[in-house]
RNA sequence: GCCCCCAUAGCUCAAUGGAUAGAGCACCUGCCUUCUAAGCAGGGGAUAUAAGUUCGAUUCUUAUUGGGGGUACCA
């Protein structure tokens, strides 16, 4: 509904004897104006164009308003200086825009674009516990799948469990040394996690089968974590399926024909030296076992042959060094740079009693993901990690998200929703059913401003997809409550002596309910109907 | 040493190069007989420092300061 416009407003625009003679000019963008400015649209356009028309902006500001003005949806055009044009719609085309007709029934993946995204996010090593760290990763990855699948852009979620190589004997040795009471040796795993299994270790199990048993444990509990958060993966991809069909030799193959790789002090290295990757890497060692960055070339060039166009993977700031060598190899398979990227969250701090807490996977003294859902609720947690843009550190305040109060933005948003559910319950009570406004002069001001939010829906998702962050969708989210109850405290919905009224105003309730919903569900929040 | 990320209000976070830098929490002042006061209305309070590019810089460039991470024939 808002592009139509913007590309109608544009084409007029163009056609406009006063425009068009010049034939490269920008496109028109729409932006919300600033809250100061009574409009619902604004445009920069005069001034981005003033360069190739070689006038003032003000004056193409001016004659561009007046052309806008005669458009029928428009009720009000203005201009500004140095050149802003601010679009103010008539209040029958505000309601029919905020509607925004495609949501209800465009999460069928596929039908927007051709491309068909997988992205791998959280791949934890099936060797212990997911910690809090990995709660980000999670967040991010469940919330962008659903982002991408909600514009309907075909999005897969994928787990990669790293199950082959020596960290099942290892594991195996860790186990064992618990089951007999010992410390596990120095290099072992020494989480509490491990004394806690020792004691379901089945009594006929070989020691030889420890590390195995272990393992496909512990990839249980990191399945039921991931559930709790309410997160799915479309597959969880094993690594040892790679191995059993010699996906490693037949990449390696693959590079020797083609002379990507090379032999020096009896291994083989890829070429990954960049202005970011100081040295070449190894793929085989000099012993001839494969490294886990061979085996990783083979696992992202399996997801290509499946069928997908690009490649997304989140990993933590502590894995950043690994991104140029994979953007090395991706180069090697013979695809674009595009087709490839790394979303790289950093570290998330715990704040407790407001000191940092310090967490040691040796020491075995991390919170677990577990832990922290099960304390502050998986609503307040995902709220939080989606939050924040990816590229910068993460506070988490533990003594204010486990507070089930007003303190916690989560509740302000989920509040909305369950307000609105209320209203509803009233509303049926008494017969009345929501009904577009007929009219085009009964908007109260508050109204208005809660209609002109909701255009911005659609734009903040692709944002979102866009920057590859959600928290365009939380910030959204908390400015389109704010201005629900400043509506829902200074309109009063239900009046049995005005039921025109009350039709188009529970109209605008249920646009407000169904936006809430939908974004709280694509991070990962509930919408509750009681509070 | 080299590489990557960050620095905005007392706290946690926003702001496709645009207008008077937005929210939430905390603090102060008001508001519940009416659809949920987990709310609303009003108030004080911020771009680390220094240059540069630009009609315009929180945003881009460079330097400085301060934080975090990485720099394996580990995974």
């Amino acid at each position: 509904m808002l592009n139509s416009l913007r590309i109608k407003i544009q084409d007029r625009l163009f056609k406009d004897q006063y425009f068009s003679e010049f034939e490269t000019l920008p496109q028109v963008e729409f932006a919300p104006p600033p809250s100061h400015i009574d409009a619902d649209i604004s445009l920069v356009w005069a001034m981005s164009s003033a360069k190739q028309i070689r006038k003032n902006p003000l004056d193409i500001a001016k004659k561009a308003a007046k052309i806008i003005e005669q458009l029928e949806e428009v009720a009000q055009c203005g201009f500004l200086a140095p050149g802003f044009i601010n679009i103010k719609l008539t209040d029958a085309f505000l309601t029919e825009a905020a509607r925004d007709r495609r949501l209800k029934d465009r999460d069928t993946a596929g039908t927007i674009s051709n491309e068909k995204i997988l992205i791998e996010f959280v791949s934890a090593n099936p060797t212990g516990p997911l910690h809090v760290a990995s709660g980000r990763g999670a967040s991010l990855g469940d919330s962008l799948v659903k982002i991408h699948r909600a514009l309907g852009i075909a999005c897969d979620a994928e787990y990669y469990i790293n199950d082959a190589g020596n960290q099942a004997q290892l594991l195996g040795e860790s186990l064992k040394a618990r089951a007999q009471g010992k410390e596990p040796p120095e290099n072992g795993y020494h989480g509490e996690y491990l004394i806690d299994l020792a004691k379901k270790i089945p009594a006929a199990l070989p020691e030889s089968e420890y590390g195995r048993f272990a393992m496909e444990e512990i990839i249980k509990t990191q399945q039921e974590d991931m559930k709790a958060f309410d997160v799915e993966f479309t597959r969880w991809f094993r690594e040892s399926e790679l191995h059993k069909e010699k996906a490693l030799d037949k990449i390696l193959q693959m590079l020797k024909e083609q002379n990507k790789v090379y032999e020096k002090d009896g291994a083989v290295w890829l070429g990954t030296t960049s202005d970011h990757d100081d040295k070449d890497r190894v793929l085989v060692r000099a012993d001839g076992r494969p490294t886990y960055f061979l085996a990783d070339i083979a696992y992202h060039k399996n997801k290509y042959d499946r069928g997908y166009t690009k490649l997304i993977d989140i990993l933590g700031a502590d894995h950043h060094g690994y991104v140029p060598r994979m953007e090395a190899a991706v180069k090697a398979l013979g695809k674009e740079p595009a087709a490839f990227k790394a979303i790289i969250h950093q570290l998330v701090h715990l704040i407790e009693n407001g000191e940092k807490v310090k967490m040691s996977k040796r020491a075995g003294t991390f919170i677990t993901l577990r832990e922290l859902t099960e304390d502050v609720g998986r609503d307040a947690c995902r709220f939080f990690f989606a939050g924040r843009t990816p590229n910068a550190h993460l506070n988490f305040d533990l003594n204010v998200a486990k507070k089930r109060s007003n303190e916690n933005p989560v509740f302000y948003v989920q509040y909305v929703h369950a307000r609105i559910c209320s209203i509803f319950k009233a509303a049926q009570e008494k017969g009345f059913e929501p009904l577009p406004m007929t009219s085009s002069e009964n908007l109260a001001p508050q109204e208005r401003t809660l209609l002109s939010k909701l255009l911005w829906f659609r734009k903040t998702l692709e944002t979102c997809v866009k920057d590859l962050s959600p928290h365009h969708l939380t910030s959204y989210l908390t400015e389109l409550s704010s201005l629900f109850h400043a509506f829902y405290d200074a309109c009063r919905v239900i009046d049995e002596a005005d039921p025109q009224t009350t039709r188009s105003r529970l109209f605008t309730c249920r646009l407000v309910q169904e936006r809430i919903a939908k974004g709280l569900e694509l991070i990962g929040v509930s919408a509750p109907e009681h509070m």
